[in-house]
DNA sequence: ATATGAGCCTGTATGC
DNA sequence: TGCATACAGGCTCATA
């Protein structure tokens, strides 16, 4: 599933295909995303150039610009399971279950959203990105300074509840899903019970500095996987990484050898280890 | 303000 | 072999 590396990988490997480049056509096959696709959707894309990609959480932004320099934004999720997929002509012409939406671009790249389960998302809109309410309430990005230990334990003083739903809720901070919220508290020491309210400043800034290190490890894999990535396996790179803890429970921990436990924190499930963890 | 659970989906793995 | 069921989970919404 695409989590914040991908989603930047994803944006990584676009860019050079599609910034510059005009949107000729657009095909929609199947409007059921996560929310149903405009009506208006295809024509509000038509003849707009690609001026930049972006990413913010895990939200694409493709902006856009008119011939009158008229600014908009086609907004994306990949949800859980969508991805891009730059084709040519060629490959193009023969399409695969889910293959939901086209761009098709001057250069006669094709952009290909595919995405079984449709949780993703796809939105145009006019405007500044805070009037946007998909976007407006997300915390800060992990990968800047606004995200430091500080902040982190300013946030949480009123947090009783368990550490890891704190780090996953996007109102406070962006872009830690379920893999990297495992991988960082591991990492950090810190098992996934503990009350966010009654962790101190100290660990907090080690826990910052895992959050950045593991999204930055994978965006790093990502990025050596990323032609792959884009142009044709749909693969995502962080298959390469070695987890200390997702999807690992039962197994032994890296660190001390005992068997690594499984809970579940608001239906996800949850693997540390309870020696290396407190 | 914070927390919890439902619901959205389909591919894959497991159990009988 | 085939069918049924559980699970995966980011996100929003409704409810407590």
């Amino acid at each position: 599933m695409p989590e914040l590396p991908e989603v930047e990988t994803v944006r990584r490997g676009l860019s050079s295909e599609i910034v510059g480049r005009t949107i000729t056509g657009v095909v929609v096959r199947e409007r059921r995303l996560r929310w149903p696709i405009a009506e208006n959707f295809e024509t509000r894309l038509v003849g707009k150039r690609i001026d930049a990609i972006e990413r913010r959480s895990k939200y694409l932004l493709v902006r856009l610009v008119d011939d009158a320099r008229r600014a908009s934004t086609l907004l994306a999720h990949l949800g859980m399971t969508g991805s891009f997929v730059v084709h040519d002509e060629r490959s193009a012409s023969r399409t695969k279950p889910h293959d939901h939406v086209d761009l098709i671009l001057d250069s006669g790249a094709i952009v290909r959203y595919n995405d079984p389960r449709r949780f993703g998302s796809m939105h145009v809109f006019d405007g500044p990105d805070s009037a946007q309410p998909l976007l407006a309430h997300l915390g800060p990005e992990p990968l800047t300074d606004a995200l430091d230990g500080r902040y982190l334990f300013d946030q949480t003083r009123r947090r009783p509840g368990p550490i890891k739903q704190a780090i996953m809720d996007n109102h406070l901070v962006v872009g830690v899903g379920n893999i990297y919220a495992n991988e960082s508290l591991f990492r950090a020491g810190i098992h996934p019970n503990r009350a966010a309210n009654r962790i101190s400043k100290q660990r907090y800034d080690q826990l910052v500095h895992e959050i950045k290190a593991v999204l930055s490890e994978a965006i790093n894999a990502g990025g050596s996987t990323l032609r792959d990535y884009v142009n044709a396996s749909g693969e995502p790179g962080y298959f390469q990484l070695n987890y200390f803890v997702y999807g690992r429970d039962g197994e032994a921990c890296r660190h001390c050898k005992s068997a690594l436990k499984l809970a579940r924190h608001g239906g996800r499930a949850t693997v540390y280890c309870a020696k290396c963890q407190r």
